[in-house]
DNA sequence: GACTCGTGGTG
DNA sequence: TCACCAAGAGT
């Protein structure tokens, strides 16, 4: 059982969503900002943001220009700010020794902070045309269900995964509608749960003949989130976000009273991974605060990691 | 390969 | 209600 290109993209042309990144204007720099918010965040959430991003800095040097608490800032409740990060270093790397163009080459691309197996395919796909196999979670669970007849896809192997996509990739210049369709027909339509095979474009589906055999998958842990450290974590970048000037460690302790220890260990990781710093005066901010990367500000977060953590006894000014 | 890293919509 | 899920990357 295969999937038959033409009938991906003929029905993509059809009912794909006008997506502001797909538009022909849009540059690989822009196209390369939506793929890094994209990640793991639904798109109805990085519409907005992705709209003011662009307009704000354009290209990768204008990006990298701007100070890394700014992106921060800019990228607001998307979630994994860390992502951030990375794509304020990816645009510095771009600028600095790529000429501020964006690379065309997947192992180039590759090489890029912030950029994976997906991304760096993405890439060259939908922002140069490129055929290659572009490989997601959509396309992971359509290639399961029309292809092998399984409900959902096994654990990913960038390896097998990208070689049964390459399989089916049309070698015309379709493919990449055909990659944007087949995630597509995994957003839209082949969708974890509830499918619309109603609906479906595809004529034969491995999973349908089969009589939609239910996964046999063993169950997947419950991602939790409430009361984890990445929720003591998201308070923390909320409470400096909000801020311009640094703020107090009371003023942190604040986000989060339930549980000290893990408190202090989200603030720790915070400094670890560089999106927390600490002045010199003992007070936090977001990294890169009040410097633009022009100035050579230490965006990375050795500084603040240098720094132990004070007491509370010390930093409780009066 | 298993684990971590945010946030908010939804059935 | 709340478990599940959403264009992954890095360690």
């Amino acid at each position: 059982m295969s999937i038959d290109p033409r009938e991906v993209v003929g029905w993509f042309d059809r009912v794909r969503r006008d997506l502001p990144w797909r538009r022909p204007e849009v540059s690989a720099w822009q196209i390369l900002v939506s793929e890094f918010m994209l990640q793991q965040t639904p798109v109805a959430r990085v519409e907005p943001i992705w709209r003011d991003w662009i307009a704000r800095w354009p290209t990768p040097s204008a990006t990298a220009a701007a100070g890394a608490a700014d992106v921060l800032r800019a990228w607001g409740k998307l979630g994994y700010p860390r992502r951030a990060k990375r794509l304020h270093e990816c645009a510095t790397v771009i600028a600095a020794e790529h000429g501020d163009v964006v690379p065309e080459d997947v192992e180039v691309l590759l090489t890029l902070p912030g950029v994976g197996s997906y991304t760096a395919r993405a890439i060259a796909c939908f922002a140069y045309q490129q055929s290659v196999p572009v490989v997601d979670t959509n396309v992971r669970r359509v290639v399961a269900r029309a292809v092998h007849g399984l409900a959902d896809a096994g654990n990913p192997s960038a390896k097998r995964d990208e070689a049964d996509v390459a399989a089916l990739l049309p070698d015309d210049d379709t493919a990449p509608r055909f990659s944007a369709g087949l995630m597509e027909l995994g957003a839209l339509v082949c969708t974890a749960r509830n499918p619309k095979c109603g609906v479906c474009p595809l004529s034969h589906c491995a999973w349908r003949t089969a009589g939609f055999p239910p996964s046999t998958a063993p169950v997947k842990k419950v991602q939790k989130y409430a009361g984890t450290d990445r929720q003591v974590r998201g308070r923390l970048m909320d409470v400096l976000r909000a801020s311009d000037a640094p703020v107090t460690r009371a003023q942190l302790d604040v986000a989060w009273l339930t549980d000290t220890a893990q408190r202090d260990r989200a603030l720790d990781s915070l400094l670890v991974d560089g999106l927390v710093e600490q002045t010199e005066d003992g007070r936090f901010a977001l990294a890169g605060e009040g410097a633009d990367a022009g100035a050579g500000a230490p965006s990375s977060g050795a500084r603040g990691r240098m720094q132990p953590l004070r007491s509370r006894a010390d930093n409780s000014e009066g």
